[in-house]
DNA sequence: GAAATAATAGAACGACCGTTCGTTTCCTGT
DNA sequence: ACAGGAAACGAACGGTCGTTCTATTATTTC
């Protein structure tokens, strides 16, 4: 007997496998590739079987763009809480964040990017959605440079919203050069970038945390 | 009488009226949403009229990428080439990059970079057609940080590749600070990010024409 | 201006779209 | 074990999709 209860009505765990082939799909050819004729099939229910599941069509956009959403927090930010506050945290997110397609088994790269680009320009539920989820992770994103500032590993007059404009620069340079162009060595340009941002924002001479040596050379 | 002969067989006249719609419609909706049905309607045709054009909806969508990215070439690399070698070239590009889809009366953003995610992992015609034309752009671009090297403004052994991955992060951050997260202060963030890159491969003391005053709008 | 040719229209096709509805099967709580 | 409810099915609907034909206009060529 499993540790978990599987007191899951049965309707939810198909529902389950709906969304976890619904996001698979979006992935590779974007979220409005979702139909119901196609991902009945992939499923092996019946279209109207899998309609039952969510009110229209758009609802189950939505619920697929939630579950990746809730992947990519699986995948990238909550394993970086682990780091510590600082310049490590944010390698970490970094980190997970240019890879966690692939961890996730994602063949089509990430899901929340191919949402901004197909709804960045088209009002509705789903961009709704997707500009939500965009500002959240923004946010977070800033707390994180913030933290590196507090702990005096960045200049403390750095700006945030410029370090995370650029680290999700990289981020979007880094799909594309991996996905539209093939390159191989993304990677290794990817974490140049980001030392090199970092750098840019580092404070001057602190050998540590809490020191703030500023009066050195 | 005009200029250029009015050669022009009336058939070429109404294809380019169509794939002017067509851009408009893939910079708002992407190219998957070329259809022949909704484009009929937008340019007065009929269905089968329109369809004559093209032998097929595929190559309506791929005549519409090429078109896009004639007005591409024509918005943002033919004005910097007026531009002297080295930075000042680079700016130019830069600077026109982000701005050529409002200049070129495209509300819905840079279709190439539409197109890029769409078919980014969708093997077929399209896809051959975004990646080569990709390359094409990430060659050109890195020739003009090449002759920044040469001219001494960028230190010799900067990474032309490095420059180039970075560059294009901040721009495709700027698409998405703009479209998706309604960023107004999206440009500055944007110029600040190219500045600090021009700086880290700057060469450290160059007696060639270097003058650094940023001339930003 | 007539003949030749290019351009467009119109109707129809099979396929798939999202959605609805009535029926049937399966699961679950007692 | 049995009743009641949840879950899935199957058929059908009106639409739109891309595409193919044939017919009818416009336009070019001589």
């Amino acid at each position: 007997m499993s540790p978990q209860a599987v007191k899951a009505r049965k309707g939810e765990e198909t529902r389950a496998q709906i969304l976890d082939a619904a996001v698979q799909q979006a992935s590779e050819a974007g979220f409005e590739s979702l139909t119901i004729g196609t991902l009945a099939g992939r499923t092996g229910l019946s279209k109207s079987g899998l309609f039952a599941h969510f009110g229209s069509r758009t609802e189950l956009q939505v619920a697929a763009l939630d579950e990746a959403a809730r992947r990519f927090t699986e995948a990238v930010f909550l394993p970086a809480f682990k780091a510590p506050r600082g310049l490590k945290r944010l390698r970490a997110l970094f980190g997970n964040w240019i890879t966690w397609p692939e961890h996730a088994h994602l063949r089509g790269g990430c899901p929340i990017h191919a949402a901004s680009a197909e709804y960045d320009d088209q009002p509705g539920p789903m961009r709704d959605a997707v500009v939500e989820r965009q500002r959240l992770v923004a946010r977070e994103l800033g707390k994180a440079v913030r933290m590196a500032i507090d702990s005096g590993e960045l200049r403390p007059d750095a700006d945030p919203r410029q370090f995370v404009f650029e680290m999700l620069g990289l981020i979007l340079a880094f799909y594309h050069a991996k996905r539209v162009l093939g390159d191989e060595g993304a990677t290794g340009l990817a974490f140049s970038g980001f030392d090199r941002l970092v750098d840019a924002h580092r404070a001057p001479a602190a050998k540590t945390a809490t020191r703030t040596a500023a009066a050195r050379r």
